[in-house]
RNA sequence: UGGGGUGUCGCCAAGCGGUAAGGCACGGGACUUUGACUCCCGCAUGCGUAGGUUCAAAUCCUGCCACCCCAG
């Protein structure tokens, strides 16, 4: 049976989630800290920048002690593995450009906790993202809107969100600023509260991807070639896992002009590059999608859409074409939709949904 | 082997006697809970080589070397 005002918060060991704890323990809830442990120490060099390391471990536990919760650790590696690791791994190696920390947003914390949350009774998860969870009477559907923090705002990692997983979740940042939580971090003598903010990939020590697949798989890169959009051949390419669309630095081909990739064909292992003009679409088809205020979308409707995490949104024309698919048609062409990246629709700070590029049409 | 042309940073390329532009690539940083993009900073005491003329040469002169083209 769940208790009403009872929470797992999902600590990280950062500032935000911390002070997202102490939040919910002052709104009256009983909590308990949390952290998941998503790879061994022997796969993953873990470092200070990286989320849910060792000595992130050491911080969480920290201030859930100082807030008297109890705190612990699951171990969640398998898992975050296959759903994590492994899809990261996959994705790449054919061709597209897979976004992590969206697949752990999905399977890990609002699928795994979440679900531990309830086997121990517990009806809330808590999360420190800054993004903002409400109910809508008239559809009696939860809604996902963007935190009151725009610079912050964290609602494109969180478009995959189900019903049933905002129901029972808590976001205590999505009202606040980045500064008013450093405040309370502060204030609260938190030993994190001047941690910087964790960025990279988790699980990829150094923020080199292309190291860590090649550990993964064991196997070295197979080079390839690199062509112009006209096809004529450039030059030899590292592995068709060093690149994505969009992607200029670290070709190494020198021209009169920037040289970007402007796709990557995981059959015939080569990367086309060319100016950056030749970059842009207009249309692109999403998969694997999810919509949040509506169960599926009866005609078109105008968005505005986010091709990746630091974006501003742009105008564009969404149509469902199946139950998980939707054709997404932009105003102005956009620059470098890359295959695997998650384009998330808005309607203002209203997440209307989103899903998995898949291509240009 | 004759005739012509060219040799400036990894690539392209300004310079035309007054003390080495710029772009690309590369390196570093900022930004960032993905990958990218973007922005900022750095990047030839030396201009194929050896001499010479000049107060002063990448720039003029001479030899040599290399590469390219046309003839044979």
């Amino acid at each position: 049976m769940l208790r009403d005002k009872s929470a797992l918060i999902a600590m990280s060991g950062g500032v935000d989630s911390s002070v997202a704890a102490l939040l919910t323990l002052e709104h009256g809830f009983d909590c308990v800290g949390s952290m998941m442990k998503l790879f061994s120490n022997e796969e993953v060099d873990c470092r200070e920048k990286s989320c849910c390391s060792l000595t992130d471990a050491d911080d969480a536990r920290a201030v859930a002690n100082k807030l008297g919760i109890p705190f612990y650790v699951f171990n969640f590696s398998d898992v975050f593995k296959e759903k994590v690791i492994h899809r990261f791994v996959e994705i790449y190696q054919n061709g597209g450009t897979p976004n992590p920390c969206i697949d752990c947003n999905r399977f890990l914390k609002f699928g795994k906790l979440l679900h531990r949350a309830h086997e121990t009774g517990r009806n809330y998860l808590v999360t420190g993202h800054y993004a903002q969870i409400k109910k809508d009477l008239a559809s009696d559907r939860f809604l996902l809107k963007k935190s009151v923090d725009l610079e912050k705002d964290q609602s494109y990692v969180l478009y995959a969100m189900t019903q049933d997983q905002l129901k029972h979740t808590l976001l205590p940042l999505g009202g606040m600023t980045k500064s008013q939580t450093r405040e309370i971090a502060i204030d609260n003598g938190f030993v994190n509260a001047k941690k910087q903010d964790s960025q990279d990939i988790c699980f990829v020590p150094n923020g080199n991807y292309a190291d860590f697949i090649n550990k993964y798989t064991g196997k070295p890169p197979a080079k390839g070639q690199f062509l112009d959009t006209d096809g004529s051949y450039l030059g030899e390419h590292k592995g068709i896992i060093y690149y994505t669309i969009g992607q200029r630095r670290g070709l190494g081909l020198s021209g009169q002009h920037p040289m970007y990739v402007c796709s990557v064909c995981a059959e015939a292992n080569t990367v086309t590059v060319g100016t950056t003009d030749k970059l842009n679409a207009k249309t692109l088809i999403a998969r694997d999608i999810n919509l949040i205020p509506i169960k599926q979308l009866d005609s078109a409707i105008k968005v505005h859409a986010k091709l990746r995490y630091k974006q501003l949104e742009q105008p564009a024309t969404v149509w469902q074409l199946d139950s998980d698919t939707l054709r997404i048609e932009f105003d102005a062409p956009q620059r470098a939709p890359a295959k695997g990246q998650a384009v998330v629709l808005y309607d203002g700070d209203l997440v209307i949904g989103g899903g998995t590029i898949d291509g240009t049409a």
